[in-house]
DNA sequence: TACCAAAATGAATTTAATTCATTTAAAATG
DNA sequence: CATTTTAAATGAATTAAATTCATTTTGGTA
């Protein structure tokens, strides 16, 4: 085999990956996964049932295949969405606006991310790829200073995604759409929560004066947030 | 049929019925949806293929019943887990430590509830009266003046749940086991959205008035940032 | 062109949900 | 209490769909 020819074959061999893919999205999105019938998406693919087999070990296979692309894409477009140059609050937002934006459109692919149970580990390997670009955003804001050293960085991830997702979900279930203003109230309270010392000192009734300089720097990250737009 | 009678038939049916559910709940717990064989379940409550049908039209029906019952006794469980003459953060507290340790301990359960599409719409009846258990905690705060009337409940409350959501999916996946501090990160998160403190608006450094300006003014400015949009 | 290995096919097999004709149990009737 | 009627339960038979595999087709190589 020719060098030329080997790459045309695995080009062609990706090609029909790729349509199974394709087809493979379409119907579990359409369908769920227990609705999507393998006929259906070898007929939407072109190939025999017996092909899909060639490409992947079975059905729930199949299926993490095509949440692994989904997210891979993702990933590649939220570094898109994002300017790096942007102060840390401004990519926050951007990242947070193309995030609830994608998981609404996408819903039904989202939800099949979290099937029940049977997970391979590698399953969502591409997903912690893509919960590390808020990681990334969060480190930038730390060294450059935009962001105090001690930032929760674990906690406020799932504040960020946890609180988004859950929105997506009470948005689909209302049948409203994109709504940028869920993004806008989250980033106040990442805002706020940031100017604030860990929260290990479980009770402690802060002063006023705690409360007042709080108060202060939220309002200049607010300022921030205005002018920045 | 005597009354009696009725009643003892409706009690007999009503157990049948209960250990199907309980089977089945075991069965999905540990198996998943697809895992879940009805022949197993139908084994565990000791009653016929057959018989697990008079009861729910099909698998993704019982499946419902199984959530369903779940979350009913979870609205239950979170009533009791609240003290209603606590501080209105107090009561969240209780409910979050309630809530994340409920659905770590029966995370497989969790999961199975927002599987992907056809869900009929009342199968999340169950989910969303356990949701309004924190629109009243909420509500009475408001009433009581411990909030401030403007809380924005509608968006706290998907903080609330999609950060210990979330949350609980993050302890999972590190193998990690109940954690209360996340609850107390995402209060003081909370806290600090609404500006309350109740404790410390009594003594002061800076006084409750100048608070009052500063809180008015942030107030004006978010008010700005959500039009501007 | 002839050969080989890889890729593809789809009919046959297997697994599991769902149905339904039959049996069993319980309630009502006289 | 015996008989009839109705409801509940059974599990073998049916059906649907995933998965396998013996056979065929294709593309590259000599």
């Amino acid at each position: 085999m020719s060098s030329t020819a080997r790459n045309t074959t695995r080009e062609r061999l990706e090609a029909k990956d790729s349509a199974i893919l394709d087809a493979a999205e379409g119907i579990f999105a359409q369908a769920g996964f227990d609705g999507a019938k393998i006929a259906d998406i070898a007929r939407a693919a072109s190939v025999a049932e017996g092909t899909v087999y060639l490409y992947y070990k079975n059905k729930r296979d199949l299926l993490a295949g095509v949440i692994g692309r989904f997210w891979s894409q993702l990933t590649l477009g939220a570094e898109a969405a994002i300017n790096k140059e942007a102060s840390t609050l401004d990519q926050l937002e951007q990242f947070g606006r193309y995030h609830l934006q994608s998981i609404l459109d996408q819903f039904d692919l989202v939800s099949l991310t979290y099937r029940a149970q049977p997970q391979q580990a590698q399953d969502l390997d591409q997903v912690r790829e893509y919960v590390k670009v808020f990681d990334r955003i969060m480190k930038q804001g730390v060294d450059r200073g935009e962001l105090p050293a001690h930032t929760p960085v674990g906690h406020l991830r799932d504040v960020f995604f946890g609180t988004l997702e859950f929105s997506s979900r009470t948005l689909k279930l209302r049948g409203r759409s994109y709504d940028h203003s869920v993004v806008t109230n989250l980033l106040f309270l990442i805002a706020a929560q940031d100017q604030v010392k860990p929260a290990s000192l479980e009770t402690a009734a802060p002063s006023n004066e705690d409360l007042m300089k709080k108060l202060e720097s939220i309002q200049r990250q607010l300022k921030e947030l205005k002018t920045a737009k």
